[in-house]
DNA sequence: ACTTACGGTAAGTTATGACTTACACAAGCC
DNA sequence: GGCTTGTGTAAGTCATAACTTACCGTAAGT
């Protein structure tokens, strides 16, 4: 069972460090061992494996242990997981925004029943 | 023009913050001033101040002064961008997964042509 | 006008974590 | 069996940023 799936607040952390967004980047277009991953980045080879780490962790790439090389590629269910977590937000944001708006317009002394 | 929209990356690292990441899931269900933003947080009042100004720089959340108090709300604008980032990364993310499925499935001696 | 409530800003401290070098280990090649 | 290639891990350094206290401005109440 390969499929992590944390919580994605987890994955979010986790792409806030600029270099962790950069190896994302670079593997957008396709899976990267780890020596072609550092190349083009501007850290040393070992941060690299560090951030993959981090990365995997989350559920947010997965590994494809190719003799000695290690791929690694993004983990769809990891990106979804974070796709989910964001539509919610997006959806609750709404809701909020919308019944902000109702209470400006229409009823005009429910300014603060408190 | 309150209109901000910056590149949903400063977003990103921004809710990379336990701290923030708890601001904005205490605006989900609606706005809030400062002071009751503070409330119910670990930590300091002005902590929280300079939280909200990184949220609100990144576009995610936006003010409306009444009187005294600032009450600060989720951005819906901030949000969405978020979201077409996380779209478009996932939709890269399935589209390179199938081609790597492809390339173990179908051509035998398609594996690494260099 | 004075006072109180609310919140942003400055300055300084501290903890976190990103980075480096050095080392260890596994897989293929001679 | 060595040798090379590719990568993960350990240990230690250093920079970033999150936090605190202290202070200042502004809006409302009396």
């Amino acid at each position: 069972m390969t499929y992590t799936s944390p919580n994605p607040e987890t994955a979010i952390a986790a792409l806030g460090d600029p270099t962790r967004r950069a190896i994302v980047e670079r593997l957008r277009h396709g899976a990267l061992p780890v020596g072609e991953l550092a190349h083009g980045l501007t850290v040393s080879r070992p941060a690299v494996s560090q951030h993959l780490k981090v990365l995997s962790d989350t559920g947010l790439l997965e590994v494809m242990p190719q003799g000695t090389r290690r791929v690694y590629a993004l983990a769809p269910e990891g990106v979804a997981a974070l796709r989910r977590y964001l539509d919610a937000l997006w959806d609750d944001a709404l809701t909020a925004f919308a019944a902000e708006a109702r209470r400006r317009t229409s009823p005009p002394d429910t300014e603060t029943p408190e």
